[in-house]
DNA sequence: TACGTTATTGCAACTCGTTCTCAATAAGAG
DNA sequence: CTCTTATTGAGAACGAGTTGCAATAACGTA
């Protein structure tokens, strides 16, 4: 059963209805190879369906994240926009620079062994998990010690 | 040296100035006991100092962030505000539960070890990290189940 | 297959945290 | 004390995200 049966599955559990609007979200969501932003989403989705309107991308992403499909993070270091990605994706992390807002895309068992910390020691369920670094990346590193000298 | 006295220091180093409404704001970061939003700081100042602006208490917030006194985090699942504490303070991370909205506040290493890593293998100075975890509370697991059942 | 209920949609107006503009003020070097 | 210019207060502006409402359409039922 791949992503978009699951999807039209967990909508109509939760007393749903599949809507064309929605399964193109989900469709673009399914093919994405990077993170999507909603307004990047609703470029796309524009592009589809000429009358599919930017609420409804909203909608949708709200309504795939309650039924657990979809994951929102906060990428940047000012967390101005959320971004959007399939939970069964791997989730990356990124450390973004304050100077020149390079990205950094990282991985880390470390981000897991949190969640599994706070799932024994508070008996939480962790479903989502935001870990936004920031800070200079080396290029920066080195153009501030010149300025500063 | 206290931290009054260091930002003071850091802000004329930089070429700035220490005002009274700075001062104010120095002072009730220095002397929270919890993390605080801007209006939260704005409220507090304001009582000392009923002429001083919110627009004042985020430059200043910024300003004292960019010089590497303050620190800013998102607390919340849905990051919908920042707060701001000290940077000497011992940085706290946050789980929110999705449902109730109960907020379980965490310290853990193994972040320390986050920030390590990065600068190990991507030689990069990580700054601030900002950990956001969300999911289920035990209460709200419970929940969930008695309502699917 | 047609019907009726009601979830969903498009649109536009709205929210609200944060930033910006600009004229007035005041810090602090000289 | 004076001059330069960083900073301020007030309010307008910004922008991601949400919401109210009337129109539309999904889908269980007849």
């Amino acid at each position: 059963m791949d992503f978009q049966e699951r999807a039209s599955q967990a909508i109509r559990d939760s007393g749903g209805r599949m809507t064309a609007q929605r399964q193109i979200i989900v469709e673009l969501l399914a093919d994405a190879h990077e993170d999507l932003d909603a307004d990047g989403l609703f470029q796309q989705a524009h592009a589809c369906d000429t009358s599919i309107s930017l609420a409804t991308v909203y909608r949708t992403l709200n309504t795939l994240e309650a039924a657990g499909l979809v994951r929102q993070h906060y990428n940047s270091r000012d967390h101005d926009r959320k971004v959007y990605q399939l939970i069964e994706a791997d989730a990356g992390y990124h450390f973004t620079c304050r100077n020149c807002r390079r990205v950094i895309h990282f991985e880390s068992a470390l981000v897991q062994q949190i969640k599994q910390m706070l799932e024994m020691e508070f008996g939480v369920q962790v479903m989502n998990a935001c870990v936004c670094m920031d800070g200079l990346c080396p290029d920066c590193q080195t153009a501030q010690l010149i300025k500063g000298a």
